[in-house]
DNA sequence: CTTAAAACTAAACGATTGTTTAGAAATAAC
DNA sequence: GTTATTTCTAAACAATCGTTTAGTTTTAAG
């Protein structure tokens, strides 16, 4: 009964991704996602309702996007060694298809730091709670630590995968590998 | 032969500086700047050029504010506890008037990593510099350290406060000594 | 072929951005 | 007290922001 859309959503959703990544949400505007994604605005507000609609679309897509490596790490056996492993993963996730845009959510997380919007907050936190969890759980795998131990450390590590994510718009890929290495001399 | 003003540039530039500082330069807009700073629009652009030009005037008003600190760790002479002491100081200056604005520098390095802007560049990075080559000094006070050791642990410590500096909008204060504490346990 | 629903283009929307201007008020030298 | 110079207030500026709307084109069902 009616037209159909010529555009694929999912394939608009990773050019809009890409260009949030790099420029964060309030230096991305609509114009320019209308060039980037090949639509017009109404077709984008059609689809996404507003801009913070498809901001949270493109999130949502990076989480995908990076599940695998969270899998991984989720499914694996070796305690701290394991979390060494998920770094680097992590790292050259964010260094493959191009330099210097760092962790999406991680950026996110810092432009929305202070402000409030919890739908956005919700989206990054429940990322930022599940790795922590993992965290613990790996470093539950060496019998000797204490509780206190155990939490201390994983807030440790989660801080450095921050100043990690943060540092990897920056420094080169050697630099962050010496990083990682040195973070896990304390553990 | 002409009138005088009735606000004080310094004290103006204290509150500016404020408000850049918990909400980033975009963030920030001119009404905010005027209802904060209590002077007409025409009055900061007369003294500060523009928006942009008092952005820089707060810069250079927290370099000076943490100036004190890091004369501290120059003068300093006990290596690698000097740094740690660095650590502790920036912490608890950036937590002393207001909680969770994180690091003025830092947060401007994060905002503007993706932007083309050199002159504010310039004022982060002659403060980064500066602080590389002073925790390079302090850690070739420790004789058996070669020169590579010394590079790679310089760059760690640095990544470290940039997570730090981050962290700290968002951490509690005990969370981030307990960073310290683990950041420093092998260098 | 007609008709109704959805997707398109393109222009306009009001609000807000940073910046400028016109005119009144204040001050110090003469 | 007059005059010249600067600071103030308040309004307006053009540009851009995210969003909406009017009107046309496409499509598939009846």
């Amino acid at each position: 009964m009616a037209r159909k859309k010529k555009y694929d959503e999912a394939e608009v959703v990773e050019r809009a991704m890409n260009l949030f990544w790099r420029n964060g949400y309030v230096n991305t505007s609509m114009q320019m996602l209308e060039k980037e994604m090949g639509i017009n605005k109404f077709s984008i507000y059609a689809s996404f309702e507003n801009k913070h609609g498809l901001f949270l679309k493109c999130l949502e897509r990076y989480k995908t996007k990076v599940r695998g490596i969270l899998e991984k790490l989720k499914n694996a056996n070796n305690g701290v060694a394991d979390i060494k492993q998920f770094f680097y993963d992590s790292v050259s996730s964010d260094f493959k298809d191009d330099h210097s845009k760092g962790c999406f959510i991680t950026n996110t997380y810092n432009e929305f730091s202070q402000i409030e919007d919890q739908v956005i907050k919700e989206q990054v936190n429940s990322f930022m709670t599940e790795l922590k969890k993992l965290i613990i759980e790996k470093l539950k795998m060496h019998k000797g630590k204490d509780e206190e131990t155990i939490v201390r450390e994983a807030n440790y590590l989660l801080l450095a995968k921050h100043g990690l994510a943060a540092a990897s718009r920056v420094n080169t890929e050697k630099e962050i590998e010496d990083y990682i290495e040195l973070t896990f001399k304390n553990i």
